[in-house]
DNA sequence: CCCTCATCTTGACCGAGTCCAGAAAACTGA
DNA sequence: TCAGTTTTCTGGACTCGGTCAAGATGAGGG
């Protein structure tokens, strides 16, 4: 199995106790990008047959704390996360159905990083969310 | 009244009815740029005596529809409202304390609006937030 | 193989926000 | 100014994502 062992070694990388649980959450991100808690314990369950709601809640935060995995929470909906981390990259969110796609930084790694005027803040990320309509919820618009 | 007089005529400008909870949380609103529902709700409250909850909210989600003030949330925060409106600026939250300041777009008026690849979305509006530390937490993190 | 501590389970809990139905108030036209 | 109509306000129950707490379990170092 080498998925399995591939996911075991990630977690061992980052310092985290190889478990059912986390296996399976993981698994689960990876295989449901953007994909919100309710979905991501659906499929840790197909995978292990039972895992507490709270489980899965500690299991996320504790990759997302250790940096396998990314949360993003666009507003109006719930908390969805990413395997894909590391790169700046940002996303794209249909109004109408909440679909997400990822979108690569259009200028560079550090994307509109510089803001005009930073108050003193010291920045270090910029995070960009594009809204628009999915050509799905477009075409359904258009012929309504 | 000048500035009460200004606020009825935003109001009506808009047309909605002009109500003592509709001033009352405009005028908080414009008093406290980014505040969140609860602090808007005491400012209204001193404002009138006494307003209900639900009242607030049914407000704002009328101020925000008629585009008289704009809903933001970041992630890990509530939601918050402002009163500027129509230019498309950004925000700058710090990770530490939650504090919000406006950006002006450093590009032009679609800042990022062009994403390298969009998916087939028809994109319009791109929102960014700048994830950083404030001034106050930074010499305070720094002091520690 | 055992011990220790991180992790998982169960179940109660919290707080933001919504829904509902009735009461009250603000515009409208005469 | 007054009745009619429509919108808004109130109060309270409710939903739902997410968290807290306490005890049981099991991973992994020695």
């Amino acid at each position: 199995m080498t998925e399995r062992g591939r996911i075991e070694a990630e977690l061992r990388a980052a310092r985290l106790r190889v478990t059912g649980p986390r296996v399976a959450v993981l698994r689960a991100v990876h295989a449901h990008p953007h994909a919100g808690t309710d979905a991501l314990i659906d499929a840790a369950r197909a995978d292990l047959g039972e895992v507490s709601k709270q489980a899965v809640y500690d299991v996320l935060r504790a990759l997302a704390d250790a940096g396998l995995v990314r949360r993003i929470e666009p507003s109006g909906s719930v908390a969805r996360y990413e395997s894909r981390v590391g790169d700046n990259h940002h996303h794209v969110v249909c109004r109408t159905c909440g679909a997400i796609e990822d979108v690569d930084c259009a200028v560079s790694h550090t994307p509109c990083l510089t803001a005009s005027e930073d108050h003193g803040y010291r920045i270090d990320e910029a995070e960009v969310v594009y809204w628009g309509t999915c050509p799905a919820c477009a075409a359904d618009s258009g012929a309504a």
